[in-house]
RNA sequence: UCCUCGAUAGCUCAGCGGUAGAGCAUCCGGCUGUUAACCGGAGGGUCGUAGGUUCGAAUCCUACUCGGGGAGCCA
C-alpha cells in the first residue's frame, strides 16, 4: 500500500483517487459475492464496497472474516456516490487487518443502560456517542474562546481541599498525610481570591458531589465553569452568565451541524438562544407558581417541578434573581434595600434540563462575612484567607457557576448527563 | 435516606401456576447494491440469591443483593 492516508471527513479531497484509511470496522452487510464494509475512524463513516471479481478471492475472503470493531487499513478508490450517505464510498482494492475484535459485546441493536454503562470503554465508539464527545469539546471551546476574549484569566483551584466550600453538600473524604483533605465541589472562593489579584478569571475544571442522588440531572463527579470577576456586581454578571451561554450555544450550532443532526436535535429550538434572556424575581415566580397551583410560599426554595414549570414558559433560558437570604449560602450579598433577599440568580435551561448556573454577589464587607461565619457555624480556621479576601483591599464581586454537563445534556437534547462525559461516575457505579 | 419500577440465552425482551421461547449476536449454508440487509439451519439457560406456599413455581409470598426512574439536595 503506497497510496495516501486520509480520514473519512477528508475524503471528498480525493475523488478519483486511491486512499488509504485506517480504522475500524463499524459494520458489514454480504450478499454473496459484494461485500459492504463500513468504516469508522473517528472523523466519519464511511461504506467500502468489495466486489469478488474485481478484488480476487484472497482480499475478498479476508474481507470476509474481518468481524465488528476489528482495526485495519482499506485502500480503495474514492468515489461520490448518491446512495451513499456521506455522498462518498471507497470501491476497496486491499485491505489488512491491524488487530482482531473477538465477540464485540456492543452490537447494533438496542442495548439496555447497565449493560452500555458496564461497557462505557467500549460505547464511546457508537457515532451517537461520538457525536455527544464532540460537541462537549465543542462547548469546552466556546466557553475558553469567550472568556479569554474577554479578558479573563483561567486559574485552576486545587482539587484537594481542608474542607467544604459551601458546608452544605457532601463531600469526599480522603486522607491527606496525617489530616483529612476533601475533594473539592466548587473552585468559586479560590476563584475569588484570584480574582484579587488578576480582576476576572475563571476556573474550569471536575468537581465532587458526595450526594446520594440518583436522576437525570445528576452526576458524582461533574465539570464546572466558574467566572469571577473583580468590580462587577450584580447585574453585570447576569449579563456575562446570558452572553457566554449565547456564545456557547451559537458556536455548537456553527461548528456541530453534523453532530447534532446525528442526535436528531430540535436545532430550531436552540436558534432562539440569545440574549437577552427573560428574567424574573423570585418574588414574581412564587406568584406564578401560587397562581398556577403550586403549593409553595415565599421563603421556601424551588424543588425541580417548579423549576421545570417556570422554564416551561420561555423559550429560552430563564433567569430567576433574588431568592431569600435563608435558602443561599452564606457568601452572598444581601440586596442593600431589602436584606432579606440576595443578589444572586440561577438559570433554568429549557426543556426541563434544569438548573444550569447558579451565581451571585459575594459579601465584600469583611464584618458582614465574619457575622455570616458566626450565624453558619463555620470554622474561622480553615476559611481565614478567605476572609482575608476583604481585608485587604476588598472590592465588590461577582461570579457564578455553570455545569458543563447539564449544558451539554440540553444542547445536545440527551435524557441524561450520564452521556455528557467520557467516563460517569454516578452514584454506586465507579466502572470503568 | 425515602418513593417507585425492574432482574429469564452474550444482548433486547416475551412467557405470569402445568415440558424454557423469539429477534439479534456467534457458527454453517445461500444471495452482485446492502443501509440495524435479507433467507435457511445449528449451538446456546442453576429464569438475580435465599427461604416459603403448592401435587407442581420463571410465574404467588417474604427477605436480601444489584440496577433503572424520581424526591430531597444541587450545577
Amino acid at each position: 500500500m503506497a497510496s495516501p492516508v486520509t480520514t473519512i471527513q477528508n475524503v471528498g479531497a480525493y475523488v478519483g483517487q486511491t486512499v488509504q484509511i485506517h480504522g475500524w470496522l463499524y459494520n458489514k452487510r454480504s450478499s454473496g459475492k459484494i461485500q459492504f464494509l463500513q468504516v469508522r475512524d473517528g472523523t466519519g463513516l464511511i461504506q467500502c464496497v468489495a466486489v469478488k471479481s474485481e478484488v480476487g478471492e484472497e482480499i475478498f475472503e479476508r474481507c470476509n472474516s474481518l468481524t465488528q470493531e476489528s482495526s485495519l487499513t482499506v485502500e480503495g478508490i474514492v468515489r461520490e456516490d448518491a446512495r451513499a450517505q456521506g455522498g462518498y464510498e471507497v470501491t476497496l482494492v486491499g485491505v489488512e487487518a491491524v488487530g482482531p475484535s473477538q465477540d464485540y459485546p456492543i452490537t447494533l441493536k438496542e442495548h439496555g443502560v447497565d449493560f452500555l454503562l458496564d461497557h462505557r470503554h467500549l460505547w464511546i465508539r457508537t457515532p451517537r456517542q461520538r457525536a455527544i464527545l464532540k460537541v462537549r469539546a465543542e462547548v469546552m471551546r466556546a466557553v475558553s474562546d469567550y472568556l479569554d476574549s474577554h479578558d479573563f484569566t483561567r486559574v485552576d483551584p486545587p482539587v484537594l481541599t481542608p474542607s467544604s466550600c459551601e458546608g452544605t453538600t457532601e463531600l469526599f473524604e480522603t486522607q491527606y498525610f496525617d489530616e483529612s483533605a476533601y475533594l473539592t465541589q466548587s473552585g468559586q472562593m479560590y476563584a475569588e481570591a484570584a480574582a484579587m489579584a488578576l480582576g476576572k478569571v475563571y476556573s474550569f475544571g471536575p468537581v465532587f458531589r458526595a450526594e446520594k442522588s440518583k436522576t437525570r440531572r445528576h452526576l458524582i463527579e461533574f465539570w464546572m465553569v466558574e467566572p469571577e470577576m473583580a468590580f462587577a456586581e450584580h447585574e453585570e454578571n447576569m449579563q456575562v452568565q446570558e452572553s457566554l451561554v449565547t456564545h456557547i450555544v451559537q458556536h455548537v450550532l456553527t461548528h456541530c451541524e453534523d453532530e447534532l443532526k446525528a442526535l436528531g436535535r430540535d436545532v430550531s429550538k436552540l436558534a432562539n438562544v440569545k440574549a437577552p434572556f427573560p428574567r424574573i424575581t423570585y418574588d414574581k415566580a412564587i406568584e406564578w407558581l401560587k397562581s398556577h397551583g403550586h403549593e409553595i410560599e415565599w421563603g421556601e426554595d424551588f424543588g425541580a417541578p417548579h423549576e421545570s414549570a417556570l422554564a416551561e414558559e420561555y423559550d429560552r433560558p430563564l433567569i430567576i434573581e433574588r431568592y431569600p437570604t435563608s435558602v443561599k449560602a452564606f457568601y452572598m450579598q444581601p440586596d442593600p434595600n431589602r436584606p432579606e433577599v440576595v443578589l444572586c440568580d440561577d438559570m433554568i435551561a429549557p426543556e426541563g434540563y434544569g438548573e444550569i448556573i447558579g451565581g451571585s454577589e459575594r459579601i465584600h464587607d469583611y464584618k458582614l462575612l465574619a457575622e455570616r461565619f458566626e450565624t453558619h457555624n463555620l470554622p474561622t480556621d480553615t476559611y481565614a484567607w478567605y476572609l482575608d479576601l476583604r481585608k485587604y483591599g476588598s472590592v465588590p464581586h461577582a461570579g457564578f457557576g455553570l455545569g458543563l454537563e447539564r449544558t451539554i445534556a440540553w444542547i445536545c437534547g440527551l435524557e441524561h448527563v450520564r452521556e455528557a462525559i467520557p467516563f460517569p461516575r454516578l452514584l454506586y457505579r465507579l466502572y470503568p
